[in-house]
DNA sequence: ATCCGGTCGA
DNA sequence: TCGACCGGAT
């Protein structure tokens, strides 16, 4: 990895302001205040919690999803780190139900525990909290406290790889160049402003370079696409098959010890022999196109000391996948 | 039917 | 370094 004085001295880091990209930064950060997302909440935010719920919302998830719908109402069940480090981590599960990724949610209480008084404030410490990776804690430590540190998403990767023509290339050669370039005087607003212009401008296909701050500098903006290769996902389908049995209102079911929803609400599998066929739906994840298929069984064949009746009225709100909400949809009205 | 996106453990 | 983890949008 290139290290050169500038980055390891903070003095020397100040001067690089005046270095060869000072015009760059300066035509970026003059797009950023006229097309960034300024109005995201956790942008027009001090609190380093709401700040951190948001990255960790946002890691594989997109914007939308998490502004209308789950960061809202996270924050209105939890309001602060301490209320959420005293909460059950079912209640936090429960929250994150159909939001995906539910690690996320476990690291997420976990770090909360850890660490309920206050975050760390920097990239060193916060790498160490479960769920916090390199993006992750230069964010908050951008984002947040507008620490001279680079940040590197997907998007900013997409943007530097083309701007610097670095085609595929490791990760460390990235962050590196994502350093370089990093505006001292404005860090925040920088790593921002690289971000948004990778998300509504420096697209992977057909980017829109006529619009961009950058292109008159960019080696790459001949061959776009030669940046963005990916491999191409083989998808397997599978079949699963559940058991659907209700009692006095109650319906079983039962913590997942696998990783797939490890911890969450499921419903008991059950092998595909059984006769009454409840319904069948198809779902989807990484790689899998499932087909589901549901049955009404009369009892438990084994292991029933796991099983939790869950009331039926309740069950919207327990801490279920999309799959087992998608499911209800043959048992409850 | 394909696309999009960080962390972690093997 | 690679595969597993999620689900909605397009």
């Amino acid at each position: 990895m290139r290290v050169n004085a500038e980055s390891l001295n903070p003095y020397l880091r100040v001067k690089s302001s005046l270095n060869r990209f000072k015009s760059l930064q300066s035509q970026l950060l003059k797009w950023y205040k006229i097309h960034g997302r300024h109005e995201l909440p956790w942008r027009n935010t001090n609190d380093m919690y709401h700040i951190y719920l948001s990255e960790i919302m946002l890691q594989q998830t997109q914007v939308n999803r998490v502004r209308d719908e789950y960061y809202p109402q996270f924050l209105e069940r939890f309001p602060s780190l301490e209320i959420l480090a005293n909460a059950k981590q079912d209640e936090v599960l429960s929250a994150w139900s159909g939001l995906g990724y539910y690690s996320r949610a476990r690291n997420l209480h976990k770090t909360a525990i850890a660490s309920s008084f206050a975050l760390p404030t920097t990239q060193k410490e916060l790498i160490k909290l479960p769920g916090i990776g390199r993006y992750t804690a230069s964010a908050i430590c951008s984002f947040g406290h507008n620490q001279n540190i680079p940040v590197v998403d997907t998007n900013i990767a997409r943007v530097i790889k083309r701007v610097f023509a670095l085609m595929d290339t490791s990760e460390k050669i990235v962050w590196s160049h994502a350093e370089e370039f990093v505006n001292a005087t404005e860090p925040r607003h920088h790593n921002l402003a690289l971000m948004d212009l990778g998300s509504l401008v420096c697209l992977p296909k057909n980017p829109k370079c006529d619009e961009c701050p950058l292109s008159s500098f960019c080696k790459g903006k001949t061959e776009p696409e030669l940046y963005t290769q990916t491999k191409k996902t083989v998808y397997e389908s599978l079949e699963l098959f559940y058991g659907v049995l209700i009692e006095e209102e109650k319906i079983a079911l039962k913590y997942s010890k696998e990783k797939l929803y490890k911890d969450m609400l499921v419903l008991p599998s059950v092998d595909p022999i059984e006769e009454n066929l409840l319904g069948e739906f198809k779902h989807s994840y990484t790689k899998y196109r499932l087909n589901v298929k549901l049955y009404e069984i009369q009892d438990i064949n084994d292991e029933k000391d796991e099983i939790v009746w869950i009331n039926l009225k309740d069950f919207k709100n327990a801490a279920i996948s999309s799959l087992t909400k998608k499911a209800s949809k043959f048992f409850i009205d």
